[in-house]
DNA sequence: CCAAAAGTGTTTGCCCTACACCCATGT
DNA sequence: ACATGGGTGTAGGGCAAACACTTTTGG
């Protein structure tokens, strides 16, 4: 047996967006010696679990909920006192949620879990405010050539809730008509029958939905999703 | 103190190409149940070691190699059974080198070290197949908008080598002209006055060498390279 | 003079960009 | 009727794609 000492965990970058503004989530320790601290939902990985599954549960033990989009960002083992009680490796991964979707609660290891603005995020403890600058800026690239948007907004949406997405994560002003000719000629958006008006007055706008399966078909065929706009 | 016994290993895929072929190192198990066995070259971090230091340090005990470009490329911890003798997470890096830099030499645990054409490469112990498939997958891409081809060339190079390497990887024809053109509007590599002949026959061409300052400088410029042909 | 590889411009078509007015609703 | 947000078409320019011949060297 290899002598070896070192833990391993995970932790969880959340992405939220609610009316322009987009969020992360982030925990209040309830224990040790960063008590009252604000971190990103994660812990220690069981010895019979998945790396998938720990930050899953994790999720749901600290903040309750469950995301529409996961996939590893990137481990952060370099610097070895990243945590200053022994040498922890963290396996840190990116979720896209929508935060309509959940209540947040929390019950176990933490106080609290609340959705900070990204731009108004206090320091958090350990490393974590260095992997929530990786992952805005992974989910900026990757918003460009893969649709996972979608995974921020409810199942059905206005155009113009996808388009205030783009424009607020990327930091850029976007024509309105270029880009809903530029979605539409994807052909992975169907338009439902249905209207709604969101504010006092207005125009009623027609609600959309993401056509994954379509997606994934397009996929197949050589298709490249790519949304890049001057 | 926390209750776990998860050890943590590092993997490298490096990359090298020559004349047309893109290869891969492998390394000969010399101990163990897998004797014999292709594998990637890594092993176990140590305590007070940062991962970057360990791959590093298995590359050059490994195979006598040290590489041009190395970046994360994934941790490998879902199957919890990916080694059979106790539990193992692997942080797998991917890199390039330059082959004719180095003779390759296999001291510490491996018997053997040897370069494999991708596209013949044997079924490789553990995981390391996947490991191999994912980072061809992320050098075929990142080829496109990244220019990390010339970590793959000598310090010179023909412009008929750049050519070449991309065709290779991406597996598909290039227009001579258009790539040329493009390339040269990058104003990322310069000519040299030196010129040099290949074969028997043929014009000599001229010397290129890559830029980095220069790319590094249009970076910041918000340069984007980008090189994807029909 | 033939074979082999290097070097070089122009035309065409498509896609991205820029841009402004009408429509439906609530007050 | 006015304020608010939704919905729509077109013309021009720039860039990528397609394409073939000349040059230099060795045999």
């Amino acid at each position: 047996m290899i002598d070896q000492n070192i833990k391993i965990a995970v932790d969880g970058i959340v992405f939220g967006y609610e009316k322009g503004i987009l969020y992360v989530l982030a925990v209040q320790q309830r224990f040790g010696k960063l008590t009252n601290q604000w971190v990103l939902p994660g812990g220690f990985v069981k010895d019979d679990e998945p790396l998938l599954a720990a930050v899953e549960r994790e999720l749901k033990e600290e903040a309750g909920i469950t995301v529409n989009y996961l996939e590893q960002l990137h481990t952060f083992g370099d610097d070895i006192h990243r945590d200053d009680r022994f040498r922890v490796i963290s396996v840190a991964y990116f979720a896209l949620v929508n935060p309509q979707n959940f209540v947040l609660k929390a019950d176990t290891d933490a106080k609290d879990a609340k959705w900070f603005p990204v731009n108004q995020l206090p320091a958090l403890g350990y490393d974590h405010s260095d992997m929530v600058k990786l992952a805005h800026q992974r989910l900026k690239n990757k918003l460009t050539y893969q649709p996972i948007g979608f995974d921020l907004l409810g199942e059905e949406f206005l155009f113009s809730d996808l388009e205030n997405l783009y424009c607020c994560i990327l930091e850029r002003d976007i024509d309105r008509r270029n880009f809903r000719k530029k979605i539409l000629s994807f052909g992975i958006v169907n338009e439902t029958d249905k209207v709604v008006k969101i504010g006092a007055s207005g125009r009623p706008g027609k609600l959309f939905t993401f056509d994954k399966l379509k997606y994934n078909q397009l996929m197949k065929e050589n298709f490249q999703f790519d949304i890049r706009f001057a």
